[in-house]
Parts: C-alpha cells; sequence; structure tokens
DNA sequence: TTTCTGCCTGAGAGCGCTTTCTCGGCGGGC
DNA sequence: GCCCGCCGAGAAAGCGCTCTCAGGCAGAAA
C-alpha cells in the first residue's frame, strides 16, 4: 500500500480512500491511484482490513443435527440431501452480489462447542442456521452470544430470534384438500421425524384438517426423510391398510422410495393409489409417474435468510424478523 | 488477550504462548493462564493472528465450470449433483481434524477474475480446485500466480501442478471386460462430454480396449453428465441401433436415465441389454435394477487433494505431487 | 563461592490497514 | 480586499496478536 502511496504521490490514507471509494476524494487524484494500483498489482490484505473494521464478509451456514454422529456418512447425507444443495445455492446466489461467501459447517451436538469457538473468533459476521430438530441448544446459544443469525425454521422454543419459514400445516392441508379433490377417501401418511417440528406440524395439519372434514384417525408412519425410509414405510403402511386410495409422503426422498414400494406390491399410481409429496425437490422429477407435490420454495427462502441475515450484520440492534413463505400445489402424474 | 495477561500476572507473550501451545511454558504458569482465560471467556481474535501469521486457517473449493453462466439453475446443479456433495464431504471430513474451514465457490468463466482476487487477498491458504473442462484457464493462472492448489484432475496442457485422479481408463476397460464376460458382443457407449478429459479418457478407454479384442467401431453418444441427457442419448441409441445388448454409461446419474428410457423401450434389464454405469454414487443404488458400475472412490480421493494442499500450505517450496486413484467394479444387478 | 549454561519470561517492534484529527488552500460573501 | 468556511489530503494512532531478542534466574560445574 505504501508503494501504491509512493507511486501515485499520495499518502497512505488517500489510496485507502480510494479502495473504499470514499467520496471526497478528488476525481484526477482518484484517476492516478487506481492507475498505481493497476500498475503495482497492489492487493489489498483483508486480514489487516478485518482488523479494524471487525468484519470477514463471509457468513457461515451451519447445518445442525443434534443427534447424528459427525462421520464420513453424516458428511455424505448432507452434502447429497438435495434439501441441503438448494439451502446452499440459495444462499450463495443470494451473497454472491454482496462479494459475501460462505463457509459450510455441519456440526453434530458433540461438536457445538467448536462451531461455537469458531464463530466468536469473528471468523463469520453472521450465522444462516439450519437446525430442524426441537432439542437442538444451538439457536438459542447463538442467541445469547449475540452472534448475528437467521435460522431455517421456526425456533421450538420462543426466541427473539429472526428465523425464515414455509407454513408447514397449509402445505399439508393443500396436499389433503388435492386427494380429497381427486375422490381419494382412505387416506394415510408418512410423516418425518416427529421431534422436529417440519415433521410433526405436517402431520399435524394434515390430519387436523382431515378431521375437519369427517375423516379421523387418519394412519401414518414416522419416516425419517431418506428415500430408503419412504420405501420401508409405504410398505409397512400398505400391509396394515390395504385399501387405502392416497398417501401424503412428508418429503419427496421418502416419496420416491415409497412410490417404489407402492408400484413393486402391485398398486397402480395414482389410479389404484395416490401420491403427494412434500419439497418440490428434484426428487420429484425423477420418479415415475412424476410426482405431485407440495412446494416449498426453498431457494428463496435460503436467498431470504441470506438477506436478513445481512440486515442484522449491517444494524446490529435491529429487531428480529421473521418471515413465513406460502407453499404450493404442484400437480403432475402421482395424484 | 492484556485483561488475560493481568488476570494470571503474566504477560501477553506467555498468554500468546499459551495459546499456541508452545511447550516451553511452566506447567504451573500454563494452568494459571487456562484459568485466566477461562475466567474472562477470552476468545482470540483471528483477523489479527491472521494478520501477523499469513495463515487464515481455510481453504477454497473452487468449481470451475467455464461455460456455464453463473446463475440460479447453475448453482442449482452444482450443489445438487452428487459428485460434488461426495467432494465437498470428503475434503470436509479432511480438513476438520486440523481446524480448517472450506469456504465453497462455484465459478464461471467471466466470474474468474473475481475469484483470483479473492484468492489473493489471502482470504484462504490455498485452493482445492474443481475443474474438469479441458480449456479453463483457471489451474494455469492460479499456478502461476503461486498460489497453493491441488487439482481435481490431470490438467490438459501439461503444468507443474499438484493433482489427484482416477485412473479413467482403466474404469472403461473394467466396464468392456465386464459386458464381454456376461456374453455380451454388440457394445454401445454414453460418453460424458468429449471437451472434458473425463469424458473423451473413459470413451477412449472403452474403445480402445474392445479394439484390442477385436470390438471396432463401437458406437456412442456425446451425453452431459445429467439425468436427462443419460435418457435422452439412451432413446437415440436404441433407436439408431437396435439390436445392442451391453451399454456402458459414463456415469451413474447419466446411467439412471438411460435405464429408464431402456426399459420404457420394452427392454429387460440385465436379461436383454446389460448397462455398466460409472461413479458409484448414490444413484447407483436409486436405480431399478441395481447399477452395476465402475466405483470411484470420490470422498477419498477429496480427502487426499485436502492432504497434498495442507503439505503444500506447511512447506510452499515442496514439488508438486499427483496420485492416481484405481476403480473397481461394483457388481450389482444391471449387468 | 563463582562462573557458565540453559531455560523461561517480558518488553517491544511490527503485521497492513482504517479513521480521526488537523491543517492547508481555495472560493465566496460582505 | 479581507475573513470565514468548507473541501481535500496528510499525519498518526491504533486494531490484537506473534515473535524476536535480551535479560534474569536457577542449577551445574569448577
Amino acid at each position: 500500500m505504501d508503494q501504491v502511496a509512493e507511486a501515485a504521490g499520495v499518502s497512505r490514507a488517500t489510496v485507502s480512500r480510494v479502495i473504499n471509494g470514499a467520496p471526497s476524494v478528488d476525481a484526477k487524484i482518484r484517476e492516478i491511484v487506481q492507475r498505481a494500483i493497476a500498475d503495482t498489482g497492489y492487493v489489498p490484505n483483508v486480514a489487516a482490513r478485518s482488523l479494524v473494521t471487525r468484519k470477514s464478509n463471509s457468513v457461515a451456514l451451519v447445518i445442525s443435527e443434534p443427534d447424528r454422529p459427525y462421520d464420513t456418512s453424516f458428511l455424505n447425507r448432507v452434502f447429497t440431501d438435495p434439501y441441503f444443495g438448494r439451502v446452499t445455492a440459495g444462499a450463495t446466489g443470494a451473497l454472491r452480489p454482496h462479494d459475501i461467501h460462505l463457509v459450510i459447517i455441519p456440526t453434530d451436538s458433540t461438536d457445538h462447542h467448536h462451531v461455537i469457538r469458531y464463530l466468536r473468533q469473528g471468523h463469520v459476521d453472521g450465522v444462516l442456521l439450519i437446525s430442524s430438530h426441537e432439542a437442538d441448544p444451538l439457536p438459542r446459544q447463538l442467541h445469547e452470544l449475540g452472534i448475528p443469525a437467521v435460522i431455517s425454521a421456526r425456533p421450538a422454543s420462543p426466541l427473539a430470534a429472526s428465523f425464515v419459514d414455509v407454513d408447514q400445516r397449509l402445505g399439508a392441508r393443500l396436499a389433503a384438500e388435492h386427494l380429497l379433490g381427486r375422490g381419494c377417501r382412505r387416506l394415510a401418511t408418512i410423516s418425518g421425524p416427529l421431534d422436529i417440528p417440519s415433521g410433526s406440524d405436517r402431520l399435524d395439519g394434515f390430519r387436523s384438517y382431515l378431521a375437519g372434514r369427517g375423516i379421523p384417525d387418519v394412519p401414518a408412519v414416522e419416516g425419517d426423510f431418506t428415500r430408503h425410509g419412504g420405501e420401508e414405510c409405504a410398505r409397512r403402511l400398505l400391509t396394515a391398510h390395504p385399501d387405502i386410495d392416497g398417501l401424503f409422503v412428508a418429503s419427496d426422498l421418502m416419496a420416491e422410495g415409497a412410490l417404489r414400494a407402492v408400484q413393486d406390491l402391485g398398486r397402480r399410481v395414482p389410479d389404484d393409489l395416490a401420491v403427494v409429496g412434500f419439497d418440490d425437490s428434484s426428487a420429484a422429477l425423477d420418479c415415475r409417474p412424476l410426482l405431485t407435490t407440495i412446494r416449498q420454495p426453498v431457494e428463496e427462502m435460503a436467498a431470504e435468510m441470506a438477506e436478513v441475515l445481512m440486515a442484522h450484520i449491517a444494524a446490529p440492534g435491529r429487531l428480529p424478523r421473521s418471515v413465513t413463505f406460502q407453499p404450493t400445489l404442484v400437480v403432475r402424474e402421482s395424484a
């Protein structure tokens, strides 16, 4: 920087002003400095800059799965799951115009203190927290440490923190309405894990809407949001209730597995049994028949998380803010 | 840090030594300092540390796809592709024990200068470069800038840079051998894009091995490594050559699509037509029948890239090093 | 006891940048 | 024509840490 200053015949302070676009620099001088920067091939040192600005221009995407052991297969599942992929894509896209980069940090509960330490050290300016598990202490911890954060779902216990979510119950209701509209009457569902809100909310939403329409006691089995799990659940469900004609599966990945099991068991989809998924991930298009599903705009939601986070970083005192997206029904072939 | 020093009754230098695990500190003093650190809740400032050590303790995973426009669908494809997911998982797992974090940076050619600037600013200590495209200038640029980097494949033009690759031709040969061994004689292949080495090498390897076994002129169509592309290619291939009985598809994702097309066209797999994929990604298990494929140990390869990179960072002068992994045949149901 | 050898610790000089404070110079108003 | 005010640039003080260098103290050797 000194070299640039000397080459341009100005002080270091002026070079700094030019680099940071301060308006109070004479146009001629600005140009001279810029030429000097180009000539010398000068590149600012970010560490020195962060030291004084206390900004790192990067944020962490923390994927917290408290009860999964941190091992190769955990990493593999996380990075191969289309849901996390969509989140990453949405966040990256929203952050890039602001020249902010993403550090991706998967973590389990034994690992939380590492993550906390990392975040407190100032590596990042804020956190996008993907935490679905009800009992996950991370959201509260971050909040108490005053680390700017936006959570990917409504926190289980009330917390004055910003979050972005989709209206889970509405999504389940849309699925129920659609199945009912097709004439299905013997409905069932494969839910997500019930200890995570998106799992239990979709189940509740589905059941309580149907109860209101005079259909109580809808059979349900608890799945795990994996393809394989969906296959297994469908098999169990059809064995216990061979006559069901409409199935709501709480994720597309599970629906893909379920579809396979259903067809293996000799049912035609949608004629014998109509199936509705949830997410509208790429998995919905990998199914045969193509999956009718409840669309969750994951990329947009992640982008919104990023926007809210940047606002928090820019104005640390600002009040928490929550945004709820509306799910929509996407009709394809399976229902 | 001054507070800690005062609380412990030592100098800042000693606190620094304790934090960095210098061996030359008296055990009693070390303990006092550690207690003081705990009491004051002191957390080191990484920016200040990097400023002097010139280390950031993070590395970039740059995913370079020169001819894809940088847009939402590009991001989506990258982050949803199981191959990149496996790379990320492998690298993350290898880096974590060393407390090094990953910054993921997808980029197209219009964006290269941003990435270069980012890397030069010292945000990261090194680069894991996923670059398959033959004409990609990024590997050479990084090399010329002296930024420590490890490339995910043998560079198209000779470059004194470290890389990790799988023996592509051997993989193709294993597929050919297996198909031949099953009794297939009318073989064909769906290749990857021919302007990327992994695409052309697999095709060459397949054809030249078969040519050596007296089977010249094996039909091939050029795919694009997507599920949909595979479906389309298979359809074209079977239309032009209805009698083929063995098919090598250069990626599992494409094979999944191809399998679907083949079955739609009324062929039984593997009885009428045997299919071998490449990768052994999760897609291989999503197929029906389960996909016989050539396993590429992507996670291990990414981990190796990380190890080599860390070695380069630790000893900047060290000579480039290349590691080639052996692919293996995984027999399932499709061939 | 004295001197020498080592091992620890403390003092202090940066690392490269931002930012406040200050001052010089120029233009406009009276 | 003089003074005031404002704009633009420079000087210098850190930001929080590491690390070299030198000094002090203890133990061993003479």
